[in-house]
DNA sequence: CGATGTCATGACATCGGTGTCATGACATCG
DNA sequence: CGATGTCATGACACCGATGTCATGACATCG
């Protein structure tokens, strides 16, 4: 591979000039920059990041741990929305300042981030992102390395600057407005009780319902699933039939999320009952797989991931230019409702 | 941060004897490895990456450009099985290698390849993948570069090492399975023609036919899916009152994906018609949350992401040890069938 | 007991860029 | 016309590792 010397060589001009057209300091003759130019061109010469670091101290890259990327075929019950989508988020912006992200995963294995840090340090990242697979408080163990830590879809103890879903702003907007379409009986099947995610949406589902003034009925929200128990179908066919077996019952069924809606789909058409004529159903992720492709298409609440990832990457770099104008922490991010043909209008099909 | 110098100051010993302990080249007396050790822990020293760098010309990266990450939300109708599990094989073969991944993700924006490239170069990246988002051709223009690549979920006509999945003999286990289990007349819902996927399994159905010794009748086989269309929907819902017009009725269908046949099961229960009593249903990909969480979860083929991935890393590998064992190009990996419930076994039913 | 070999260690150059400073050629000004 | 300033360029050191070679202290052997 070609080297400045090469270039220089080639050019007639000495290193250094090679330099200032490369990166436009200093005053270059016009002719000089054009000789220089093309020596590079026939060259293919492309100057070394390595060097260059040596004395800039600047490395240009980002490192990103996750467990997420491994983790996903692997607890298939946790079938969240695809973690990818912070990714997604993070490179957008990434891309865009210049930063290269180098990506590491642990593969679920706590043990092997330290020798994914100390990889990293190697390499003399600028900044670190930890992207987790569902909302959930880590002990990650990496800060103090000297390198501003970002944590996305988590948020430790410490204080570590983090970003995380509105997960109970989510919840209470999808309510609210199953509220406003007329449904009072709104059943809530939550996800495991253990997940950060599940305290979050049942205090929202909870605050739209103050929020209306109206009363609640917690025989309406039951646990329908438990996590690392192998039967969560016949777990959910449960509590189905019993939100089915109250009185009135309920004209509208929330779930944790999109795949257990998916799955409600199906045992309500077993017992016979239609969506969304004889009952609404309202998901939460809008996993677009899911939503967009079920029959009738999923009302849910957006997790919105994209922007976790994209306000993850600006907020480390705010950091790394030693500016972090965000105060609250973690920050919380909100999510549209998306609203589709699942949710019965109650308030058009019987007008008062 | 400290450097080699410190470290060698600090323990009172040169600078080389301190690499000497890092690489464990060259013999080091105990005591004095001992005091260098302790010098490096104290200060908490890493190795500078580059400036290793600079010596042995080994950068310990690969780069990876895929304009996967950013496209899974965009086409929504092309609603395949997520990449992102093929980054995860990558992931893990790599991981074990010691070799740490730099992505780029050219966000759908074919221009940004160049400049990407570029990046990946300057890092002096020892190898690169490239991976697509559905099985298809490419001209990625990267070649050439001097640096071995290895293309994962596509090809291109140039001859670059490349790992397919093997949709045509996917297509046939599923179907030869299908056979078995007493199916005569097995509808088949397409993707999009001009998939490549589409024309390959299109081939491996018929392939089972053929080797069963069985008459293909044409009428059974109907494309359910538009690229760019807007209202795939309801062109589903056509092909599907297609095939349960015909005479004798399928008494299974394939689907092109799993993501359609999950709409194919609500389409069946609007019509009254139960799954998978009354027909069978089979779908392609193996999307986890789809499959597994259907109900009844969904018998289908496994399209071999992770192990592509797997496959594509270790390819590059050998590529950048000037070992490559593999003649055959491009690479098909092969999946197993997910048989689930379904699919009737009418052998079962109505023993002859 | 001197020649030879092994062990432990250090001096020095080098990788490919860039920061600092110096230098020569002109243009401008009093 | 000499002093000063600007422009274009180059010499040289340096960033932090590692490869090469040299050196001194011992152990071993004939």
């Amino acid at each position: 591979m070609a080297t400045i010397y090469d270039v220089a060589n080639s050019a007639g001009v000495s290193p250094k000039t090679v330099s200032r057209v490369l990166n436009g300091d200093g005053p270059v003759g016009a002719k000089t920059r054009e000789a220089v130019e093309k020596a590079m061109a026939e060259l293919g010469y492309v100057p070394s990041n390595a060097a260059r670091m040596m004395r800039s101290n600047r490395s240009g890259l980002i490192g990103l741990i996750t467990g997420a990327i491994s983790s996903s075929s692997m607890h298939t019950e946790v079938s969240g929305l695809p973690d990818t989508l912070i990714l997604q988020g993070i490179q957008q912006v990434l891309g865009d300042s210049g930063m290269t992200l180098m990506i590491a995963d642990t593969g679920g294995d706590r043990e092997k981030v330290a020798p994914l840090m100390r990889t990293f340090l190697q390499h003399r990242v600028e900044g670190l992102l930890y992207v987790a697979d569902y909302h959930r408080e880590v002990q990650p163990r990496l800060a103090g390395a000297g390198v501003p830590v970002v944590l996305a879809n988590c948020y430790d103890t410490k204080g570590t600057p983090a970003i995380v879903p509105d997960d109970e702003a989510g919840q209470r907007a999808l309510v609210t407005r199953l509220i406003e379409a007329g449904h009072r009986r709104i059943g809530f099947l939550t996800l495991d009780a253990s997940m950060r995610a599940a305290a979050l949406r049942h205090a929202g589902y909870r605050a739209a319902f103050d929020a209306a003034g109206l009363p609640i009925d917690d025989a309406l929200v039951v646990e329908a699933q438990a996590q690392g128990a192998e039967d969560n179908a016949s777990r959910l066919e449960e509590a189905v039939d019993r939100l089915l077996a109250l009185r009135p019952r309920p004209t509208v069924i929330c779930t944790g999320n999109d795949a257990m809606a998916m799955q409600l789909y199906g045992v309500l058409r077993s017992r016979g009952i239609r969506v969304p004529e004889d009952i609404s159903v309202a998901g939460f992720d809008d996993h677009r797989v899911i939503a967009e492709t079920l029959y009738p298409p999923l009302t849910t609440a957006v997790l919105p991931y994209l922007d976790i990832g994209r306000r993850a990457a600006r907020r480390l770099l705010g950091l790394i230019a030693e500016a972090d104008p965000d105060t609250a922490n973690p920050v919380l991010v909100p999510g549209p409702v998306a609203w589709r043909s699942s949710v019965t209008d109650l308030t058009q099909s019987s007008p008062k």
